[in-house]
DNA sequence: CTGAAAGCGCTTACAG
DNA sequence: CTGAAAGCGCTTACAG
């Protein structure tokens, strides 16, 4: 025998019991008497042993990990600023309930497109957690045929048969919008990076709404697309404050055009947010330096990762039961950039 | 039998063979004839079956699986920009070579410090990657005594018993130093946060060691800590700008103390690089979107984490090699803070 | 309450 | 080249 390695046999010879006590020992057994099971707790202490958990998935055909897709090539996901409030969200809720996170990359490997099918195929983990962009219609086919347990982060297409988690977006471009309305803005613009992004198209949605819901006409001259960056986002303010009746609110889809543009205005001596008032997305750094910091939507990606944990190891305790949504509220985190009460 | 789980047994049945011969040819052994082989494949793609990853674990008693330890709860750590990169870099290496990366929080979970300990004992994964500043004295002696495979993200104290990678941050403040110098500046100012992060320590012995090969006096004056954040940042800037005779070149440990600083400098009037130049560590968002962009001494986490990756596979695979020690150099990106060839 | 035994799905030395 | 069989370290129905 292996030096080093001790298993559940020399602990049943240590303890003069068989190795069918040990492991009910074990797994704290009710088929077992407390005199004995104290006798091989106290050997087990002894022989610091600990079991074995390859033979245990092994036997239980799980390993208690849970895979969390990822796609480094996709810089909007992976560098992400939020993405590590995510990771931690899944982790800590996993690990809480005794489960791992494992990381797989759908660009690295050998694997390639085939990555997900062979995790599932392999019974390498119990579950999957994916990102909504790397939903792609095998997949989707696999996980329902086959009843994974699966989350998906972002509403998919085909929702019905699929458990996903999604950030409500547009309530956060209604919320923004209305908190300058209800601040005085009367001429509202939108700038976002590109409307393919769901996402940006979703805050969108929500700032048509909140205009719609107080009958103020939403014009297209009020909404722009492809702003992205420092040097967009100081082109477009300057477009628009050279107007001659310019923007009095200005809801951008990210940050770092919203700081372009706030440095812009503050060049101009434009007074913040007495002129004008400036509301961005989510709580990173960059609207944090900026002077004033930029008033941001801000979303809570430690709760959806929670809860896309939460969700799929509920699908692994009742495999039947039917798939679950659910959508995640933002709030306003008012700053230098807003005028608040 | 239960559906859907396919086995060996049923692969072989179907091709009328034994499994022995299946799994020889999903091993791709030489012990098979070319014919059979064929035949056994024709099969397994028929019924698109895949073997039992647990079962292959149980087996050889490895699970492919490599545990990269963080703590959520320690900011500096998980915080940081270049996390992502660093995880990125243990991924696509270890990815490539058919391993999986599982993140594993100290702090999640119910095992508190045991959770390394309980990893390796249970062999639910082939090898451990930790930061430097998780390497507690009993996880230590774990990990010498049972020879299990290990690397280390920075330099440990007791180091030669233990793989371990690190940045060259001597170098990082040397070049940075000498770059200033070598660039008409006579009064260089270092300002830290604190010198009890190793790696701030580090770089200002790498300034004061390219002040020393120049033999320039190195004054106490000249070095400041406690320094961190925007706030903290423009005060210092002020200060040392009111003196009577002001430095010419500043290196900063952070990034966002330097934007405080910078934005301080601007608003004064002076002129950059022309009358001060800056130097700063970390080339994160805050760097890029800084008027001018701050210079900044970089460094590759990608590779740091390909590098630990790559160290802990070579142990997996020769268990009774010398530890191997890595030291990354860094570069210089010039930006607009400095003045460049 | 306890133990002998089957079995989870593979790999591989052994015999032919 | 091929197959029968042992074995990896556990869990758990079964018999007592």
């Amino acid at each position: 025998m292996k030096m080093g390695t001790i298993t559940i046999k020399d602990i049943a010879k240590r303890a003069g019991v068989s190795i069918a006590s040990v492991s009910r020992c074990l797994n704290d057994s009710p088929l077992i008497a407390v005199d004995t099971k104290e006798r091989i707790k106290a050997v087990i202490k002894e022989c610091q042993y600990s079991r074995n958990s390859i033979a245990r998935s092994f036997v239980n055909q799980a390993t208690h990990t849970i895979a969390f897709i990822v796609d480094s090539q996709n810089f909007a996901l992976f560098g992400n600023p939020y993405f590590l409030q995510l990771q931690y969200g899944l982790e800590k809720m996993l690990g809480l309930r005794g489960y791992y996170l494992m990381i797989v990359n759908m660009n690295s490997g050998v694997h390639g497109d085939n990555t997900i099918n062979k995790l599932i195929a392999e019974k390498r983990v119990d579950g999957i957690i994916l990102p909504e962009v790397l939903v792609k219609n095998d997949i989707a086919n696999t996980i329902i045929e086959r009843n994974f347990p699966c989350v998906v982060l972002g509403k998919p297409h085909e929702d019905t048969r699929i458990s996903w988690v999604d950030l409500d977006n547009v309530m956060g471009g209604e919320v923004a919008t209305t908190h300058l309305l209800d601040h005085g803005c009367k001429k509202i613009v939108f700038i976002g990076t590109s409307f393919k992004k769901i996402f940006v198209a979703q805050r969108l949605e929500g700032y048509k709404s909140a205009l719609m819901k107080r009958n103020i006409k939403c014009s297209h001259d009020l909404i722009f697309e492809g702003y992205e960056g420092k040097g967009k986002g100081r082109e477009i303010m300057n477009t628009l404050l050279s107007m001659e009746c310019p923007p009095d609110g200005f809801l951008f889809s990210d940050n770092i055009t919203a700081f372009g543009a706030l440095s812009v205005a503050t060049e101009r001596g434009v007074k913040i947010p007495e002129e004008i008032q400036i509301v961005s997305y989510d709580d990173t750094i960059v609207s944090r330096i900026a002077t004033p910091e930029i008033s941001v939507v801000d979303i809570d990606m430690f709760e959806l990762g929670s809860q896309a944990a939460t969700m799929v190891l509920e699908q692994l305790e009742a495999p039947s039961k039917n798939k679950q949504q659910s959508l995640l509220s933002v709030k306003l985190a008012c700053r230098g950039t807003t005028k608040n009460d």
